[in-house]
RNA sequence: GCCGAUGUAGCUCAGUGGUAGAGCACUUCCUUGGUAAGGAAGAGGUCUCGGGUUCAAAUCCCGACAUUGGCUCCA
């Protein structure tokens, strides 16, 4: 007998040779129908493969992450034995499970799929599932694996077996598919009730853009209809909150063709929306001791050639401008960091006057090959929060520590309420790729720990994620919709003050090297806005939306009533206007909730004649008659508070 | 940059070889209406751009540009 350890600590003594699965039918048969895998001491496994000896097991089901996965590693399978049934002679690439469900890359020849042609592969994999097939495992020697896949004339498979060691290659086999895969998979394809193929894309054949581009199929597969119809209302629901279509909408911003792919267009609204963090954002920062600084849009070349940035970046990058006469050249400023080195040159720096925190509404230029650019997310010219940090080794803590608090309290500002940071340190195998000395190195990353951690933040560290020249701190956010985000960056650079040649006088009188910090908790004002955009479907909080209160007069009679109650908001510096169109009171309702205006004043006889509003919130309806200086109290209260 | 899709009025879209359509928005007129669309008339388009095929191209072919789903990249 073996001893099986459940999570609980109970102990259950069974046949060797006994699976999970038999174990989940011993309990009940409830759960056995509703296991998709088996976690054994820590590691995902089949839930039909047989113990042989004592282990600490938990069942997966649905609701654990690695069933999930489990699950959809398995639909990626079933998805390829549909395309082997559909297209004789597929050859097939890799088909792992993926964050919001699998994809499969597949090799189809000269056939190209459509998107006509999903909904077939859909059914055929259902019907595939309907047949219970169970999935079953087998080792294999290396020589019968190349053996299968040769005569197969899948060259995919036979390259990645050529990567594998003999006797650590294992099929799996579903009905008539036969895969080579590491596992673990479901019992059978039974549990794969309801799939929807999601999209198609090209993709390169292990990543690498010299090699053939495969078909790479998405799908997203659940045990129930259900979870499937609520899944797709989801994803619904996203292309509601696109920026892209809501900047569109509500008249934030657009592109141009004349202007040029990935320059947006701020028009009006946008501006004033973005002005308005900009606004917060400085007026925190001077709080917090930062001095701010205005630096032009270009520089010579040799900046970026002291910089570093020209050998790296030089040939990617939007190409010099020359000037005419003298043949100089310029570049468009990628990075503000250069510029602000150079100010804190600009006299000799004191040991008391560190930290030196010089920021900039930088507005950077960077060449994105056309197929990067989306949205505001991923643009060519772009205006960072950013902030650059001289300080010594010593105050590099605290000084992540405020950054940390100013980001904290930008996030919450915004109703970002989930987020971690990722510290990205060096490679401990690569130590020749990172400049700076490891002393310092070491130093920092440590600091930078316990700076998140003394914060409270919820951190994961990536060994070999640093950059060549320091460690840094990244923020990731999820919205409302559980999409993750990388928004908010600090990180330590030793490599600018080297090349700059940047010193302060200590209390020695010696000359020392100041550490460097760049920071910048939007990361970039477009980037931040799309993904506030997303997150708050466009119904901004009353102290960031473009018009605040829009006064509905009823008829044109009390048209001049309702511009006096604008000029009395505007004074007070609310963002009013009179909508004084033609129209009946239902439609400038509709439209103005349309626009998602947060307040909208309901002004007729009854209103004019007693000197009252009647108010009306976004999203919330008609909340009752007030007069103008409650009114006013009202809106004042709710911008204080925030959201 | 690569692969696929898309590009028609300000917006959302219909229009598969015979000189361009709808709804909304816009303008004018009627209407003066109380919490999510009042009515009528009008104006608005070298059908992204450039080539080609054809008696004839929004429509078919080629190329460019832009958008888009991915891939690769990202100071």
């Amino acid at each position: 007998m073996i001893n099986i350890t459940f999570p609980d600590g109970r102990v259950q003594p069974v046949e060797p040779g006994t699976s999970p699965l038999d174990i989940a039918k011993s309990i009940s048969e409830g759960l056995a129908r509703n296991v998709l895998a088996a976690e054994v001491n820590g590691e995902i496994r089949d839930a039909f493969r047989p113990l042989t000896e004592d282990a600490k097991l938990r069942l997966l089901t649905w609701d654990d992450p690695g069933g999930q996965s489990t699950f959809w590693h398995s639909s990626a399978h079933l998805l390829a034995e549909a395309l082997e049934v559909l297209y004789p002679g597929v050859k097939f690439g890799i088909g792992p499970p993926i964050a919001g469900g699998f994809y499969y890359d597949v090799d189809l020849g000269d056939r190209i799929l459509r998107e006509e042609d999903l909904p077939v592969i859909e059914a055929k994999m259902k019907e595939l599932g309907k047949a219970k097939n169970a999935y079953r495992r087998r080792e294999v020697s290396k020589a019968d694996a190349l053996a299968f896949f040769g005569a197969k004339g899948d060259e995919y498979k036979l390259e990645l077996i050529d990567g594998l060691q003999d006797g650590q290659i294992t099929f799996y086999e579903q009905g008539n598919f036969t895969d080579l895969c590491r596992g673990p998979h479901i019992p059978d394809t039974g549990a794969i009730k309801a799939v929807k193929i999601l999209n198609l894309a090209g993709a390169y054949w292990r990543g690498d853009e010299k090699r053939k581009q495969l078909t790479r199929i998405y799908g997203v597969s659940f045990p129930k209809q259900a979870q499937l119809d609520e899944h797709l209302a989801l994803l619904e629901e996203a292309k509601k909150r696109d920026h892209r279509k809501l900047g569109q909408e509500l008249g934030l911003f657009t592109f141009s063709q004349k202007v040029g792919a990935g320059l947006p267009l701020w028009l009006p609204k946008g501006t004033i929306v973005r002005g308005l963090l900009e606004e917060f954002l400085k007026k925190e920062q001077l709080r917090r001791g930062y001095t701010p600084v205005v630096t032009p849009h270009i520089g010579k070349k040799e900046l970026y050639v002291t910089s570093g940035h020209y050998e790296k970046y030089g040939a990617d990058s939007f190409q010099p401008i020359r000037t005419p006469r003298e043949d100089e050249e310029f570049l468009l400023k990628p990075m503000n960091c250069p510029h602000h080195c150079e100010i804190f040159k600009h006299k000799p720096v004191s040991y008391k006057d560190l930290p030196v925190r010089i920021a900039e509404f930088g507005t950077v230029y960077r060449y994105e090959q056309s197929g990067e650019l989306h949205g505001l997310t991923r643009v060519r010219g772009f205006t960072q929060d950013d902030a650059h940090i001289f300080c010594t080794k010593e105050q590099v803590k605290d000084e992540f520590k405020d950054v940390i608090d100013l980001t904290l309290m930008v996030l919450k500002k915004l109703g970002f309420e989930h987020y971690t940071a990722q510290i990205s340190v060096r490679d401990p195998n690569t130590p020749e790729k990172y400049i700076g000395d490891p002393a310092n190195w070491e130093r920092a990353e440590q600091e930078i720990k316990e700076a998140a951690d003394e914060k409270g933040l919820i951190t994961t560290v990536v060994e070999g994620e640093a950059a060549f020249y320091g460690p840094k701190l990244d923020f990731m956010v999820q919205d409302a919709l559980k999409r993750s985000w990388q928004l908010g960056t600090i990180q330590v650079d030793y490599n600018l003050p080297e090349r700059f040649e940047l010193e302060y006088i200590g209390s020695d009188n010696q000359r020392h090297r100041p550490v460097m910090i760049h920071r910048a908790p939007f990361g970039s004002f477009e980037r931040f806005l799309g993904v506030l955009i997303e997150h708050l479907a466009g119904n901004f909080p009353l102290w960031l939306a473009p018009d605040q209160v829009a006064v509905l007069p009823i008829s044109d009679k009390y048209v001049d009533y309702a511009i006096e109650v604008t000029g009395f908001l505007k004074n007070r510096g609310f963002r009013s206007f009179a909508d004084d169109r033609n129209e009946k009171i239902g439609k400038k309702i509709r439209d103005s909730e349309l626009l998602k205006v947060p307040y909208m004043l309901v002004v007729g006889e009854k209103e004019a004649s007693s000197r009252q509003l009647s108010v009306r919130r976004h999203g919330a309806g008609d909340v009752g008659i007030l007069d103008w200086e409650t009114f006013a109290t009202r809106l004042q209260n709710e911008i204080t508070v925030g959201l």
